[in-house]
DNA sequence: ATGACTAACGGGATATTTGCCCGATGTCCA
DNA sequence: TGGACATCGGGCAAATATCCCGTTAGTCAT
């Protein structure tokens, strides 16, 4: 491994950040930067030209995901060793990136070491995890969300729905022909179960369940 | 000022782009970073003892924001010259930052000769912005919504940022480094400002604004 | 049908938040 | 230097949240 170094390709479309990598790695005798692309087509296009040894990832970029150039270079090449290096410190993204075919996952706040640790293990057929995604999928593995809702009664659902319309403790009385009393019970049973302690909390937990509808906020806007 | 290059402060809570800022403006002959700083109080700390000519500052981080740090550094130093380089292209970001003392906004997408650019703008006491901001500025003129966004002020701005996390009013008074009762009155005013009565309400609008970023939202959905 | 279970409803009691007002202070600018 | 604003918070009544409780009614298996 002394007498060849490993060949990335890094993909990302900030500039500035294609700029650190290539300092950052330019330091480590073993490693070389051949290539670079900042959109998910040039990347699948640069993969074939250059065929490095590991690919750097970012996911965030604008067009097509970098998840999606991740799955057509797995297809053309199923031995190609990606790791993803991405903002997001949401374990949800370290999962579909790990289903798409990375092999690590490494967020951008880590410290840089990790990076040259990742791309090292990643050479190596290895699986790389931020210390702190890890954690969180070992945390989350333990199916949540969807189950929570599930614990939710029919009628705590409807006052749920009705709650997510802005509906104020009165006017969901009226509506199901209840006490206010009761709506704020349910309206607190409802986060208990669902385990959030605000209703900013609870909206964000909807728009992720897709309770709320996001095409109707988006088109909202304008 | 060729005899003399400009002394730079870059504030980034990544590391990878701290690096690749170096990078970049090592490459300029009239440009030196003499400090960096991760976080608000570190930017504040290193403004009073390096006094830089120009402060790169990115205005989302972890505990006290960037633009805590701005209005920090602008009331130790009237003078400062402060240039944002952002990851959002959300006019209203801009327009807070500049609210709060900065004199440039470029966005993270843009090509690093912008950034260059804005820097010696800024050096020279001149407003730099993007041009995708620019432009999502002047039109938004006719925007609704964003007018009445327009209508926090700096402060009411940064707190709105804090609940949307989800975060409760003790947590952002530690943050702050104010009384959780200014919390919750700024909540209150935050919402008559925004004519919305509830925080569900509040939080769609939010998401209509893009303040809360949606790809976020969708993408943790499985 | 009866006992066990659970959903739905809402009262009571207390803690906390909300909604709105106020005044004090500081800053900036004409 | 006076007025417009921003920031910070106290006060206080009304509303909600939180948690516990009991009543009613429907389901279901024995």
């Amino acid at each position: 491994m002394s007498d060849k170094s490993i060949q990335i390709l890094l993909v990302d479309d900030h500039a500035i950040v294609r700029e650190g990598y290539r300092s950052l790695l330019q330091k480590q005798p073993n490693i070389s930067v051949i290539a670079d692309a900042r959109d998910a087509a040039e990347a699948y296009q640069n993969y074939k030209t250059f065929q490095p040894d590991v690919v750097i990832m970012d996911i965030s970029m604008p067009g097509q995901s970098g998840l999606e150039a991740i799955s057509r270079i797995r297809q053309y090449d199923g031995q190609a060793r990606i790791l993803v290096f991405s903002m997001h410190q949401n374990p949800s993204f370290a999962l579909q990136a790990i289903r798409a075919g990375a092999l690590g996952y490494i967020t951008k706040s880590s410290d840089p070491a990790l990076l040259i640790h990742g791309i090292y293990q990643v050479y190596e057929n290895k699986l790389s995890l931020s210390p702190d995604v890890a954690q969180a999928l070992a945390l989350e593995k333990l199916g949540q969300d969807k189950a929570r809702l599930d614990d939710l009664t029919v009628r705590e659902f409807e006052i749920l729905r009705l709650l997510l319309e802005a509906k104020n403790n009165q006017q969901i009385a009226d509506i199901l022909n209840i006490s206010p009393k009761t709506v704020s019970n349910s309206h607190y049973i409802i986060k208990r179960k669902l385990e959030v302690n605000s209703d900013i909390e609870l909206t964000r937990l909807a728009i992720r369940m897709k309770l709320l509808n996001l095409r109707d906020l988006i088109d909202e806007a304008e």
